[in-house]
Parts: C-alpha cells; sequence; structure tokens
DNA sequence: TGGGTGACGACGC
DNA sequence: AGCGTCGCCACCC
C-alpha cells in the first residue's frame, strides 16, 4: 500500500466525518480494513475487523494483498484511516513486545484453531516439533495435519507459528519460506548451531541440573550442555537411567 | 463418497 | 547422511 492512498483516503473522507466516528461505522459494519506495520520480518499488511487482526501477510503490492485476502476470505479489506485498540496492539506484538491482540480465527476449523491456539502457548526463544503440538491437543497421529494446520495460519507472527519445528530441529516449512523461518528464530535466541552440532550426534534431549530433561529447544538449555549437571542424552530411556524426568515445560514425552 | 494432497515422522538402505 | 517409502490425519473437491 502506497502513503498516498492511505492520505488520499483518509482525506477524502475526514472531509465529512470524524475519523472516529468511520471507525466505529467501519467496524459496526464487521468491514474489514489494513495497515502496513512493521515486524521482525520488515513491513507486513496487519489487517483486522470488529473481532479481533485477520490476517498478516508480506506481499509486493496491496492489490495483490486485497485480491489475496478477498480470495481466502470471501470479503473485501480496504485501507485503514487510522489505528484503533486491535491494531495498536497487534503493532505492538508485532514490535516483539508481551501485548494481547484480538485475534479472529472464525474462517478456522476447529481443529485448526486447537493447533494455533497451542502454538501461540510457545513462548519468545522456544521452539516445539510438529508432533508435540498433534500430542498436546490430544491427536497424537495427527501431525502431519497440525502442518497443514499451521500452513494456513491466517496471522503468522502474531501467532508464532515459526516456533513449531521438525523432530529432527531443522525448521520444516513456513509461509515467508524455510530461511526467514531460521532467522526469526535465531533473532529470538535459539542457537541452531549447538543444536545441530548435538542432533547430528543424535542427542534427542538434554539432562538438566533440576533433575530434568528437555527438548533441545527448551529455551537456551542447549547452550549449557557440558556445564555441571547438564548433559546431552540420545534417549527416553538414558534420562530415566539418571533419574531424570520430564521438564513440566516443554514435556517433552507423553504424560 | 472417496480419493488426492501436504509446513510430518519413523524406518530402511 | 541423505533419500525413498509408507502410515497418519484433516481438508478439499
Amino acid at each position: 500500500m502506497s502513503e498516498s492512498s492511505l492520505h488520499t483516503y483518509g482525506a477524502a473522507t475526514a472531509s465529512r466525518v470524524s475519523p472516529d466516528f468511520t471507525a466505529k461505522v467501519f467496524a459496526g459494519f464487521g468491514l474489514d480494513r489494513y495497515v502496513v506495520a512493521t515486524s521482525a520480518l520488515g513491513e507486513v499488511y496487519l489487517a483486522w475487523n470488529a473481532t479481533g487482526v485477520s490476517a498478516i501477510r508480506r506481499m509486493d503490492d496491496d492489490g495483490a494483498f486485497e485480491a489475496w485476502y478477498r480470495e481466502r476470505f470471501g470479503r473485501g479489506c480496504v485501507p485503514a484511516i487510522e489505528d484503533d485498540p486491535t491494531s495498536s496492539a497487534a503493532r505492538a506484538a508485532l514490535r516483539g513486545q508481551q501485548v494481547a491482540a484480538p485475534i479472529d480465527l472464525r474462517e478456522c476449523s476447529p481443529f485448526e484453531q486447537r493447533v494455533l491456539q497451542k502454538a501461540a502457548e510457545i513462548g519468545r526463544g522456544n521452539a516445539r516439533p510438529y508432533g508435540w503440538v498433534a500430542r498436546e491437543i490430544g491427536t497424537p497421529e495427527a501431525t502431519r495435519a497440525v502442518g497443514n494446520a499451521l500452513g494456513r495460519n491466517p496471522v503468522p507472527l502474531l501467532i508464532p507459528c515459526h516456533r513449531v519445528i521438525r523432530t529432527d530441529c531443522t525448521v520444516g516449512g513456513y509461509v515467508f519460506g524455510g530461511e526467514a523461518k531460521r532467522t526469526l528464530l535465531e533473532g529470538e535466541g535459539i542457537d541452531f548451531g549447538a543444536i545441530e552440532m548435538l542432533t547430528r550426534r543424535g542427542i534427542r534431549y538434554i539432562g538438566c541440573d533440576d533433575g530434568t530433561f528437555c527438548l533441545p529447544t527448551c529455551g537456551d538449555v542447549v547452550t549449557r550442555v557440558g556445564a555441571p549437571g547438564y548433559r546431552a542424552l540420545h534417549s527416553v530411556d538414558e534420562a530415566h537411567a539418571h533419574g531424570l524426568v520430564p521438564c513440566g515445560l516443554c514435556r517433552p514425552i507423553a504424560a
């Protein structure tokens, strides 16, 4: 979207009614609108409506975005005149702040919603396998379907689907490409160099000095291997042999 | 309705 | 170590 289209639209409207009134009318009719926002991946389109944030996309021009939006949701999306609490919260979240923005997942199936909700629980600096999400939401066999659901995440970055990776700690797919996914995760503090060094040796878990064992992508445990109390583990049996119990945060195995 | 598809995972070379 | 194969499940015609 260009600056001029935003201004032109705003000026034409402002001459008749106040932006605030217009925003309320738009929300009242459930009309969807969008702005350009700054994220860890640069500028993105941020779309929302009265329910919440409906879409985040990286695109080259607003014509493509609006066409994509109509194709995906079956309704239009117009440039916003100004921000409102929803878009402001989303902007803050995209900047990395711990701010909750309402999200519109009405177009998603119940299964997709459960997948996305679980992905939303994965904190910055952490990653979890696709199979972990499947197990956590009660359908342990549906790992492949989890990938499909994440691939349809309407609000990437806001719901951090980039934090779901393969069991072997390779990044797997991403709407914006695997390279972007890896960049994002490294920017959040995940040390893929250290992880790859261990997974190449067949390491699946990390034993910690608090008596628990973790996934290698549980916070920064991987960087502590070799420190007192931290050890590289090949299997759950090996963890048990050391008297370790599953970490309550990353929950490396089924309860 | 049923067969095709895919951001997975385990296994076998 | 990398690459097929095959099973899995939710979704889409």
